[in-house]
DNA sequence: TCCGGACTTTCATATTTATGCAATTTGGCT
DNA sequence: AGCCAAATTGCATAAATATGAAAGTCCGGA
């Protein structure tokens, strides 16, 4: 999929750069060999439901949709928090074991967060494999769940 | 002042209407005899860092930064919890005792959530007295301090 | 009261963003 | 492969938004 991926590389941008205006992910697009129009980036931005938000600092920079991001991330941490049995890491794999019939919602829940650090998702009927891009995103990601678990 | 007070009408605004473009709050404010032109609900729109979000229903429409309210709300929940004291409501006040010393800061947390409800809002050292705009809202405000208090 | 400076607003316009439409690409399905 | 329908994109431009500069407003102090 070629859309799919351009709004993945998107969002990657999101969180690195510091982006003002529509162009801006043209050129840094651009900069990866991805060509595109500003009227696509447009559309994608609507796609993605992304803002421009006023920054303190007086400009502005887009940036992801907060409401959806924290309404998933409190279901995720509900799901979690009822579901969650116990927890095992190899190598870049992380196996969260839940309650049976919990494991494809989570999975669910877990790809819609869209972390940077998740390469996939699989969920059968009492469990969920996270697999990471690295060591060093697994260890991030592990993190990530422990506060999700830890923090009320 | 006059900028405050059109801002205090453009928060309304928000919650109430679905509002696509700048023009919109154009309209609204004059159709409460407020005249401005767009250039100032630009800049109204930077000062306050509202966002145009592109919504579901494919339009967009201009909402509160949710990041911001998302983080007070964390820390207005957290400064609840950590000092409540006890609680009691008559006619359209709310009276919350808390510990003391965190009268202000509770009171300036609550201030800053900018609920619709809320007529005005002053803390003492150990109390925090807030006024509502009416019966009806002094119930659904006390509705939201409840669960602020029981929600995790 | 009158002045000066800090804010605020408008006007005009530059800049940025969204979108209709035609062209192109994609993904089945036979 | 070859065709159709649906999805995607670019182009051109309309629509929406941001902003410099001039004009107006609001205070506080001489």
């Amino acid at each position: 999929m070629k859309k799919q991926e351009r709004q993945r590389y998107i969002k990657r941008l999101l969180s690195s750069n510091e982006i003002e205006r529509q162009e801006d992910f043209v050129r840094l697009l651009s900069a990866e060999n991805i060509e595109v129009t500003q009227a696509t980036i447009s559309r994608d931005i609507k796609d993605m439901q992304l803002v421009k938000v006023p920054s303190v600092t007086g400009g502005y920079h887009y940036s992801m949709p907060v409401q959806k991001q924290m309404d998933t991330e409190k279901k995720l941490k509900r799901t979690l928090k009822d579901a969650y049995v116990s927890y095992a890491t190899q190598d870049k794999l992380v196996l969260i074991k839940v309650l049976p019939g919990n494991g494809p919602a989570l999975a669910a829940l877990l790809e819609s967060m869209h972390y940077d650090e998740v390469f996939g998702t699989l969920g059968d009927d009492a469990n969920v494999l996270i697999i990471c891009k690295s060591l060093a995103m697994t260890l991030e990601l592990q993190q990530k769940i422990q506060r999700l678990l830890s923090d009320n």
